[in-house]
DNA sequence: TGTACATCAGTGAACGCGCGTTCACTGATGTAC
DNA sequence: TGTACATCAGTGAACGCGCGTTCACTGATGTAC
């Protein structure tokens, strides 16, 4: 075994991200993440300050790439906001199923991630890009009739972790003869006509 | 200490919903179980098979009370659809509060529950109640215009699912001015009115 | 009613294990002259 | 270009801990006669 591994803090972010993907967050260890990226348990404290410190570094990654994700999928509201919040919605199932162990890392992983936090604040961003595209649903309607962007992210947000959580992996209610897929986009197209953003 | 406890298995169980709700569902041990209970660890293989099997009983017994909650939320529809279906969102979102730990236990524990399984089972009865209700409002129109009601259960228990998860925690999104039960209702209504079920 | 005894529901000590963390260390790398 | 040396990034052994599980046991309870 070389000394000066190169990459280490990166290896052992890489090595966590496949534990918690094969065996959740409840089950990652600091000393099984060492082992994986081929290094003693100690060597991870030159790095991170102990095993939760790993783990919310992860979660952080998580978020940026969450929120670059969503970015690119949003486009600037092109061509419309309503085929962008569609690709948004397709675009969250498809990093929850892609990148599962960072997605477990993010909200499974049952850890606080305190607002200030350079993880908080990712998952802010994140969370801004969701109020950016409800935003630009309402931007035709009179600003008095517009409903608070804020509000439908977070339904939007809700259904689509909700989405997630029950039919993308194997909980209680997951006996569903529809793909997580199109669940989340038939839902999010009945709560949109609800909204009267598409006519019904 | 006495012999013969009593009822030690449903104090185990208690003692195990307790943990749960303080700790969360990864922090429980059947070790601290046995304590809170006042009895050593290995009294409680006299009553489970193991630490798995006791946190499976505390999900059937959620699961059950979930049922039976949702069950008399709907009140056979009465005194219409929709008021029984707003009725269930405030009681999916009471349960998940006022019984913490339970909810842990059936969703956030990172088990299985094979269908087949007691708590599978428990799990089911209380699904169909969500799909009962979910018919229930489309028995006006006709058979032909009717949402399959299984999907139309599955995007109201993503969302309040969602919402408990999201905004009912200390989750990362969980900087909204709305308390969680006003957006559970507003997002079901949305929904409801992207059905057609209630007038725009 | 009293006694013998089977059964039941606990105890407590012991096990092997893997964990997170610490410590003094050492070999490799980079830099100054 | 060589050499001395500071710094950096690892090692490996050790620690105390609490875990889940097992085992032989023992005291309390219930029952048959």
């Amino acid at each position: 075994m070389a000394y000066h591994h190169g990459n280490l803090r990166q290896a052992l972010v890489d090595a966590t991200i496949t534990l918690i993907e094969d065996k959740g967050p409840l089950a990652f260890t600091l000393t099984e993440a060492a082992r994986l990226a081929g290094v003693s348990a100690a060597a991870v404290y030159r790095h991170f300050e102990g095993r939760d410190d790993l783990l919310a570094e992860v979660a952080r990654q998580g978020f940026d790439e969450f929120a670059t994700r969503l970015t690119a999928a949003f486009d600037e509201g092109r061509p419309s906001a309503l085929s962008a919040m569609e690709r948004i919605g397709a675009a969250y199932l498809r990093f929850a199923r892609e990148r599962k162990g960072l997605y477990m890392a993010m909200f499974e992983s049952g850890m606080a991630f305190g607002g200030d936090s350079a993880t908080g604040q990712a998952a802010h961003r994140a969370q801004a890009v969701l109020v950016d595209a409800a935003r630009a649903l309402f931007l035709p309607f009179p600003a008095a009739e517009r409903p608070p962007a804020t509000m439908v992210a977070s339904h939007i947000w809700a259904m689509s972790h909700g989405v997630v959580e029950l039919f993308a992996r194997g909980k209680p209610g997951a006996n569903s003869p529809i793909p997580p897929e199109q669940m989340l986009e038939s839902g999010v197209l009945i709560y949109l006509r609800g909204l009267g953003i598409i006519p019904s």
